[in-house]
RNA sequence: GUCCCCAUCGUCUAGAGGCCUAGGACAUCACCCUUUCACGGUGAGUACGGGGGUUCGAAUCCCCCUGGGGACGCCA
């Protein structure tokens, strides 16, 4: 673990409450200054209360590509203040689902539930600096506060009722601990993709720091983590605008340098409201198992709001080249499944075929087909045959059973196919490929040799081999495919296809 | 309701006052290739939300309207 810092703060005291409380297995070193400007730094952190979602992992991405194109430090925090939802289950998921997408980071993952003195100690140097105070209201009377204001057409916030208050407290409450928010003024601050945005401090209520029962709320975690793990630019998601003129307020309050902001706009579904589960696939671990490539998802999200001229294809490197928060659009982008499934097709096609065999093996043992039993096409020729034609992994084995298994034709194939008319130049074919070279050019000859024998096209012989051979209509060039099946189970399958053909 | 933000083809976007009769990509359609289906190739249709300014000149700058999104929790 690494603690950078620039300078101009306690360090020294928050570095040793730090190796107490973050448990530190490896040595401590401290990032110098480089020149005037400090390392960039920045940081993912999600909240553990579910998996990795497509809008989560486009942020983490971004902050990512930023701290990779300017050599910074890229930082993992886990948000789990909500008591309530966060799972270790969900941490895993994120952790994973990270690991997927190739977003590697150089520190942490810190957990903010590690780091509870430390919210303490803020705390109490606010409510000692008069910047803080103690409010006993319930959540009955927050409540009622709020649909009064809403009925009345207010925006609903505290009213800051304990704020200067001589009441004396109930007993046996746990007050929570809310920030002094200025009364007058406005907070402005550059965002980096945004630009100016200025809330009037009238605006903001006093929000709480910490809950009852000493637990940080999300606000408080989150701009005490940044200033202690000197993150340098902040890049989230859009929804999170609102809240920075309070976090600014809270550093303020801490006299506490402030980082930079890059608010990245949201993912809408296709019907233009922010992209949720009711969408359909948003977990990134779907997507894997839906038979997507990561560098595909990568090079999706990346063009989702970003972009380097008209480059639509790229690989993470030319991303972290290119990368640039004044590239990001500033609107939300509608997610597009088609053009994922377009760009994932692209990388399919130019894939090694090695790498595929061992993605698609899964898919194919689900459907039943053993790819390493005696005599079986090799796995890498198949790949190799069918790869440019899907678009997804499961794609790629729904094309590949025939090659492991026969597939019985439908009815209605056989009906379209196996006429009496084919019959004759199919069983010419079959003594034919009894005999010849068994590589594709001659058993595309074979094919070309018995139609016009018969005075056929050559679809009238193609057609009918295909599916008796394999049991569908829609395959790769038959020679090809009869090659890499091999000449006894081809004449195997035309044996057993040939008694439904009409006489 | 209040506040904040946003606005180029159906979708993702290029565009930083003249290079724009607006370019690329996905999707759609047509044609070509072809033993099927794909792939690939060629081509077509489709956009600067509306209104005012500023300027010799505006998709680009300003204002208003409209539309969209987000936020208003002891969630993050």
């Amino acid at each position: 673990m690494q603690i950078a810092h620039t300078g101009c703060r306690n360090v020294k005291a928050r570095l040793t409450y730090i190796l107490v409380k973050w448990r530190v297995s490896t040595t401590v070193e401290l990032i110098p200054v480089i020149g005037a400007s400090p390392m960039i730094r920045t940081r993912f952190a999600p909240s553990p209360t579910g998996y990795l979602h497509i809008g989560g992992a486009r942020t983490a991405l971004f902050s990512w590509a930023y701290a990779r194109k300017h050599g910074g430090k890229f930082v993992l925090r886990i948000e789990d203040t909500d008591l309530e939802r966060s799972t270790a289950q969900s941490t895993q998921a994120i952790l994973d689902g990270m690991a997927w997408l190739g977003l590697d980071y150089d520190e942490g993952p810190f957990y903010q539930m590690q780091r509870l003195a430390r919210y303490h100690e803020v705390a109490e140097q606010l409510l000692r600096t008069g910047r803080a105070y103690y409010c006993y209201c319930s959540r009955e009377e927050l409540d009622a506060m709020r649909e009064q204001q809403r009925a009345a057409g207010l925006k609903p916030r505290y009213d800051g009722r304990w704020r200067d208050s001589k009441e004396e407290p109930p007993a046996g409450v746990k007050p929570v601990v809310r920030l002094k928010n200025p009364l007058d003024g406005e907070v402005t601050f550059k965002d980096l993709i945004k630009g100016e945005i200025t809330v009037a401090n009238s605006e903001l209520d006093d929000l709480v720091l910490l809950r009852g029962d000493g637990v940080p709320t999300y606000n408080f975690g989150v701009v005490i983590d940044d200033l202690d793990m000197n993150i340098t630019h902040v890049i989230r998601g859009d929804d999170h605008v609102n809240n920075t003129p309070r976090q600014i307020n809270i550093l303020k309050a801490l006299g506490a340098p402030l980082p930079q902001y890059a608010h990245v706009p949201m993912i809408l579904g296709p019907d233009g409201e922010r992209l949720s589960k009711r969408h359909g696939a948003v977990s990134v671990m779907q997507y894997r198992e839906d038979g997507y490539l990561p560098e595909a998802l990568v090079n999706y999200l990346a063009r989702l709001g970003w972009s380097h001229g008209d480059e639509e294809i790229f690989s993470r490197e030319q991303l972290v080249e290119w990368f640039d928060l004044s590239n990001i659009n500033r609107s939300p982008a509608k997610f597009n499944p088609e053009k994922l499934q377009w760009l994932n097709q692209q990388y399919l096609k130019t894939a090694d075929n090695e790498r595929l065999a061992e993605l698609v093996k899964p898919f194919l043992a689900a459907d039943g087909c053993d790819v390493t039993g005696k005599g079986v096409p090799d796995l890498r020729k198949v790949m190799n045959l069918l790869k440019e034609r899907v678009n997804t992994i499961a794609e790629l084995a729904d094309a590949a059973v025939y090659f492991f298994r026969p597939l019985e034709p439908v009815e209605e194939l056989r009906a379209q196919y196996f006429t009496a008319e084919a019959k004759v130049p199919i069983l010419d074919l079959q003594t034919k490929l009894a005999t010849v070279e068994w590589e594709s050019h001659a058993i595309n000859d074979a094919i070309k040799a018995s139609a016009t024998a018969h005075g056929v096209k050559m679809p009238k012989v193609a057609m009918p081999l295909r599916v008796m051979v394999t049991g569908e209509a829609q395959t790769p060039a038959i020679n090809a495919v009869l090659e890499l099946l091999g000449r006894e189970e081809t004449l195997r399958r035309m044996d057993k296809q040939l008694e439904y053909f009409s006489n």
